[in-house]
Order: C-alpha cells, then structure tokens, then sequence
DNA sequence: GCAAAAGTGTTTGGATTACACCCATGC
DNA sequence: GCATGGGTGTAATCCAAACACTTTTGC
C-alpha cells in the first residue's frame, strides 16, 4: 500500500484506510481481484487493494481511487461493506480500515500491476489463500454483504456480462448460495425482471446456443418508483 | 462528546469517533435514545450519544463504553452499521465516525444524564426533529439497517420486554414496516418462532387479557444448528 | 442419430391471504 | 349487555418444488 512510499512515522499515531475489494464473475465462479504485496509487512502475500485516506478526501472518494489506479475503470458504484479497527491489526501501527466493495465485468477492462503491487489476479471465494493482515476477515464478511445484496438488489447485473444467457445468470447464484436450482423454477422466479431479450444468440458451443439477455434498467427504475416491483431473489 | 473535555488541538489533524445508537420500543414505537448537547457545536441540539475512541481501544469496546456511560448497562450486543466520513462533517477537524446500534428494553434501566449531555430522551423515529451534525443522516441509514436485521434474525425479542404479548409483538413490525398485518395470518407467520407460552396474563387492561409469551433463544440456536429453522420474517 | 444443453409445461403440497367468527374481561 | 381487543378456523389463491418432456445445435 501507498503508505510505505511515506515515511511511516510522518503519518501519525493512528491512521484510515480504505480496502477495496473488487468482485468480478467468470467462469462460473466469483472472484475478488488481490494484489500481491511487494513489501513488507506481509511481503509476498496476496492482499486486498487498499490506501490510507487523504486528508480532505471522501471515504467513497479514497475508494475509487483505488480502483482507478488498479483498472483505469471510472464512475463504478462503491458498496460500503464494514469497518475493522482492531488495535493490533496492523502490525506498524493503528489503522482503522473501512472496507468497500464493487462489482466489476471481467472482460472489460486490464488490470494494471500498479507501483505499490508486484502482482494482481483474479482469485475465486472457493478457493482463497492465505491473506495480509487481517484481509481473510475482512473479505469473509464483505462476501457475506454482497450475498445478502445479490437477494435483495438487481447488482448480480454488475457483475454478469451485458449480454448473458439465463443460465450464466442461474449460475450466479449457485455459486453464491451454494447450491443447484432447479432451471424450469428458476426462471420461473426471474419472470418478472425486466430483461431485454435480444436476437443474437451463443457462439461456439457445441450444443443449442442460448438466447442473450441484458438486464432492463430503465424499466427497472420505473417499476420502482410505481411501486409495481421490487428485485428479490 | 467528550472530545471538547481534552484540547481539541491536542488531539490530531484527524480523529476517529463511535456514535452508539440506542434503539428501544414502547408503546408501540421504535425510539432512539437522543442526548442534548451542553456545548458548541450544536449547543442544545439533539445527538446521537459518541465519543472519541482510545488509541488501543476496539471499535466494539469503544461503542459499549458510550452504551456503559450513558445507561449502566454491559453486556449488550453492538451490531456495526455504516461509517462516515465526509471532511466537512463536523465543523472542527476531519472526524470519521462509526457508527454502532443496540437493542435495549426500555424498561430494565434508568438512563442517567452524563457529563457530556444536558438531558437525555427517548425520540420515537416517527417523529424525529433536526438533530446535530449529519446524525439524522446517521440515524436514518443505520435504521435502515435495523429494519433489514428485523427481517432476517430474531433481534426483535431484544426490543421486547422479556414478556410480552403477540399483539405488542406484531405492533412492533407494523411500526418498522409502516403497514398493518392481519392478526390470524401474523400467527401463522410466526408459528415456527420458538416461544414459551406463560400461563401468566396481561394486567389492567379493560378487555380480555393476552397471555404472555417468552423467545426461546435456546431452541432457536439449536434449531440453528441442525437447519430444522431459520428465522425469517 | 447421439450427446448436450436450451427451453417449457404439469402436478402437487404448502404457504399466504382475506375474512368470518367466537371468547374473556371491565364497566 | 356492550365495548374492546384476544384468539382461531376456513376457503381461495398463489407460489415453489419436483419432474417430465420437447427443441436445437455440433459432430
């Protein structure tokens, strides 16, 4: 993190700092994108992107520089997910640490390694290594966040790409949940998402290509105002 | 808050606070426990109770410190809402707060005014007048975090008195949802609900009395485990 | 034709809703 | 007896789960 470009002691005794976690979706799994640390503390081990926050500098604001500075990627929503301040959980001082997450397409977009990283990878929830700090904490309960989220806001269309089949969408939820859904019942339970259902269709399976299907954000936020639906999974 | 006790120059360029949000029922409303403030900024406006928080201190330990101050009580359970930081939130220097919320039955204490504040008061959130800094923004998302909780684990019984009948219990969720439930169909809903049905009754009241009924957070937490119930509302 | 996944229809049982009705108490 | 809320039963409806079946593509 940028705070080991400054001279630690100039900072002060205790210090904020956002970690951003970035979730993206792909291959059938839900990842989060960690940067590998190229200094100590902690060196070589995967960590959550994070920076101290300006003094002058919104906490939301702090966040999406962070992301800027990962993927060049601007104008994305930050979720707020939960703040950890354990005395002791930064070994060189007291760093109190609020975590946001955002919800990114994969395919999108170049991770940049950036100065403070020697290495950057997208790495699934299923199978998450040993952390910094206590990063292993923080994206546990951030997980825990968006899952509550994926049932109660249409954000699974921040993740999915912008054209997806149905059952890249059902998937989704499968891995999140952790279990299988029956396909006939799970669009059954979709029915009244507004999704645009377009012509083209799957390239390059061997098999009967799915239809494609963007989420129908408009109509979504009219069908909030009138009250006639709300988003629940 | 205590900060304006130490010389507020002494402190830092930036500080972190915990402002503890006290959430109660009775009758039939949800109240927040408000103090006044004895002195500037917003000299005799309402506030939600905070303090700075102590270089080793946890965020948690911080919060129950403030909940300890104000009402005597230990033992209660913070849940973490949201944390907020804009650099012009509070008129003197850059203070990030975090903010907690309690659940506590109003009856079982007597709040005692502290050094801190004028007076103290339960404020129905029906109800609720400007109040300092950005703590009506505060106050509003961290209810609706406590509405989101009310849906989906049995905190409800900590609003509750320890007895109480299923008529009180259904007032409580019509004032958080704003919507009226019928009777017969509210006991269906809530038959899984693990409680102990008293033999003891309702007093003065000038109509059949109800009887009194006790959550029985032993079974829950073993239904917890064996998966046979999960509470939902 | 076969494999593989897309896509749809039917049945069933349990939950939700609306509504009606009886019961116990104070006055 | 009457007003007031406590407490319960029933029928209609909706919804979710289970499962079977048809369709379209590549090879």
């Amino acid at each position: 993190m940028s705070m080991y470009r400054i001279n630690f002691n100039d900072f002060f005794t205790s210090a904020f700092s956002v970690d951003c976690i970035l979730f993206g979706y792909s291959e059938g799994e839900i990842k989060a994108l960690l940067i590998k640390r190229a200094m100590q503390p902690f060196e070589n081990l995967w960590a959550i992107p994070g920076d101290l926050i300006y003094p002058d500098e919104d906490l939301e604001q702090a966040a999406e520089r962070v992301l800027f500075e990962l993927t060049g990627l601007n104008n994305i929503k930050m979720h707020q997910s939960q703040t950890f301040g354990k005395p002791n959980r930064h070994p060189q001082g007291r760093v109190i640490t609020i975590s946001y997450f955002a919800l990114l397409r994969i395919e999108d977009f170049e991770v940049k390694a950036s100065s403070w990283a020697g290495d950057v990878q997208w790495v699934s929830l299923k199978n998450m290594p040993d952390l910094a700090f206590d990063h292993n904490h923080i994206l546990a309960s951030t997980y825990e966040m968006l899952k509550l989220k994926l049932q109660n806001e249409p954000i699974c269309f921040d993740l999915l790409p912008e054209r997806f089949t149905l059952n890249e969408f059902q998937q989704l939820y499968e891995f999140a949940f952790e279990q299988a859904f029956d396909k006939a019942n799970f669009r059954k339970k979709i029915k009244y998402i507004p999704l645009i259902a377009h012509d083209e269709k799957q390239q390059n399976v061997k098999h009967r290509p799915a239809k494609l299907f963007s989420f129908n954000r408009e109509q979504y936020l009219l069908s909030l105002e009138n009250n006639s639906y709300t988003f629940k999974m």
